[in-house]
DNA sequence: TAATATAGATTGTTCAACAATATTAAATGA
DNA sequence: TCATTTAATATTGTTGAACAATCTATATTA
């Protein structure tokens, strides 16, 4: 039915929903430093809509996890300290852990995860360190795809947008990527050859290694 | 510094905060049917305040999972049906068996999870079911005290909320918590044994005992 | 210097209005 | 009669201004 151009897509969400989508972007792309404070009457400027929209962009953001409500102070990009990235590969710890558990062959998901390798390969033959570690995070949210849980991939995905911050505050986050292409590569083998207990441990190892040298990285770079 | 009351804890939070608090109550409490449509006039009305902080309030509580919206038509309360029973309890076997793996003898959560048991096991002798429900709920949110970690916390309260929608669908539920009292205080007792392995078989069993039951009686109260 | 008081800026909340969309009711045609 | 279309109505989306409540920064005072 579609005539020209799907022109509808766009005036489908609402204008709050679409900003919120922008507000993301930028701050997953890096546009906003961590623990700065968005004023309203500045950024409603910025995106030329009215104060009280914005507040629902907040909110709808805020919701993501990857901005932070303080009452009556304002509304601040979150900044990942020490003990949220613990926290946070805890829960990758649970989560993913449950999904190698789950794990069978064949299942869509694995191809996901291929798909992921591949393109970070590819990606990195030509340099495009930003492009491996979106590919990257999109192997580890396809991963707990294998759980068959849409409340579980959601709650990931949010996980990981915090996580994205806090790459942003490191300078070198591209090479923190390069090692692990290899280890995801050699954790899908495992995994499409049913091999759960030796995915399990590969996992781990993962888990251990990247949590080391991000929080090495995270250090150094406020120390 | 308290002079006479701590008269500042409630105007502390903000007022759409607080009529949060209030929507979250009245939800749980089932003062609104699953399904339902939230009218903005009406129910801004109803708190007495505007329309735009009820749609903050509406913001809030739908991060929460509790209401859903749908741009352009509205507010409407969850009703989970049976696909998110199911996922509910695939998220439930991924992280309360993540918790299982992470418990150690003598974690305050564990003495948090014997408390509920008392608590569930005295409510059970007043005959008050609805203190029941609530406890066996707080007992397994205690349980994933056991990862230590405040964001996995914080979604399986989330994840609770939700699942007591699904119990406030059917007509008989508090008698759907009676046989859970001795599995949980035979699970705690495992865990506090440092019994991994016979904890997980115990835990296995009890989900899969309290899906399928809660699946029937959702199934049997609609058909 | 430290504590306090004042002034300024920012967030919280309300209201009224209009635009955009959805729902309902009526009218039309087969 | 039934289905489709059209018109009328109601609801949500968004705006701007205004004021209250709270925080922040400056200036004053001891």
């Amino acid at each position: 039915m579609d005539t020209d151009l799907n022109r509808d897509a766009p005036s489908e969400r609402s204008l709050a929903m679409r900003v919120a989508t922008q507000m993301r972007d930028l701050l997953i792309a890096g546009d906003f430093a961590p623990g700065e404070k968005l004023s309203e009457h500045q950024i409603a400027t910025r995106f030329d809509i009215s104060r009280n929209t914005l507040r629902e962009v907040f909110r709808l953001v805020t919701s993501e996890g990857l901005l932070e409500h303080v009452p009556n102070r304002g509304v601040f990009v979150v900044s990942p300290d020490e003990a949220a990235i613990l926290d946070i590969y805890r829960v990758r710890r649970v989560i993913q852990g449950g999904a190698v558990q789950a794990s069978a062959p064949g299942h869509p998901a694995l191809a996901q995860m291929r798909g992921c390798v591949a393109r970070a390969q590819a990606a990195r033959e030509q340099g495009d360190w930003q492009l491996v570690g979106t590919e990257n995070m999109a192997f580890h949210g396809a991963m707990v795809g294998l759980c068959d849980s849409t409340r579980l991939s959601a709650y990931f995905a949010r996980l990981l947008a915090e996580l994205r911050l806090v790459f942003r505050q490191m300078e070198d986050s591209a090479f923190l990527h390069e090692p692990y292409i290899r280890l995801n590569a050699e954790l899908v083998a495992l995994l499409e050859a049913g091999d759960i207990a030796a995915a399990s441990t590969a996992l781990d190892a993962y888990l251990l290694k990247s949590e080391r040298s991000i929080l090495g990285a995270f250090l150094r770079d406020r120390g």
